[in-house]
DNA sequence: TTTTCTAACTAACAATTGTTAGTTTTATCC
DNA sequence: GGATAAAACTAACAATTGTTAGTTAGAAAA
């Protein structure tokens, strides 16, 4: 606390006249952006794209989060574990849906012949694995161009997935 | 230090018995294990296999470590940030340096017409993150098979790379 | 048996942590 | 200009942290 009450320029004490707790704070950071990535599931989920597309905007939203919100994204990816009492069970919970439907995603691209059928549990672990651990890559790389990112990553997460 | 105490059934002060201080028994703990890694990179690299066969070889002792070491593993993967000194940089040389050989043999892969030419610093990053992620996937899930993690993985991973 | 050494113990330290109580400053509104 | 509210401050608290000093138990060596 007293390291982030220097960053915004104050003491430690005069935080607890916005926040109520160090908890409280660290909640909000993480839940906001664990609802920003439902929100943003459920707006591809729900949209009439092929189940590819629906892949490639979800790699698209990764990427875009990992860039604009570093510091956020690290959180979330580490330091969840530290959530206390129901905030825990809920960031659980949002994390399991929002694999389920990741997952989804995926089955309905093997169903509908577009990929050749695989574990999904297994491609979903690998696309995610990497796609939430891009903040650090990213963080070690500044120069890596968002847009280049992007395209690579399409080619490469998805392309190999592919039916010939 | 009186959680560890206590797993091991002492009094916290007693550990200094045997330890000169926390950090000696985490810099032990992470350079042990960052050292496993770069003798096992070693041995493949040196050996006289395709570059592809040594990619599954070093696919092979990931899933191997992230099964047998899962909290080292997590160590290293999760708080290697907090070494200190010269340790902090020890470490990160060896990490580099194994990063660079694991590129190199994705490169000669390309050379030797394996794969189809991409970008070898995202191929790499790809696969480095679900591999280091896989620990975690499996601590969450421990009836996930080894072997057949292992054989998925050699695909998911690989076959994406290679020439139709 | 006596000596020696290892490894446990108790008690306490100094530093750091999140937080609260009470006070003063700063800006806003009548 | 005086009242009010928001937001900063100082000082201190209780708990937790890694660690040290000094002591004691138990096994091995003499």
């Amino acid at each position: 606390m007293r390291d982030i009450a220097q960053e915004v320029g104050m003491e430690a004490a005069s935080l607890y006249n916005h926040i109520k707790s160090k908890q409280e704070l660290f909640r909000e950071l993480l839940l906001n952006m664990a609802h920003l990535f439902t929100k943003g599931m459920e707006e591809i989920n729900d949209s009439s794209y092929t189940p590819i597309i629906k892949l490639e905007k979800l790699i698209s939203m990764h990427v875009k989060f990992a860039v604009e919100y570093t510091d956020s994204i690290s959180l979330i990816t580490n330091e969840w574990v530290h959530l206390e009492g129901q905030a825990y069970d809920q960031f659980l919970e949002l994390r399991d849906t929002y694999e389920k439907k990741f997952e989804n995603i995926i089955k309905n691209c093997i169903e509908q012949g577009y990929f050749s059928p695989v574990n999904t549990e297994i491609a979903l672990f690998s696309i995610l694995s990497t796609l939430r651990w891009l903040y650090s890559w990213y963080s070690r790389n500044k120069n890596m161009n968002p847009v280049e990112l992007e395209k690579e990553f399409i080619h490469c997460l998805l392309d190999g997935l592919k039916k010939k």
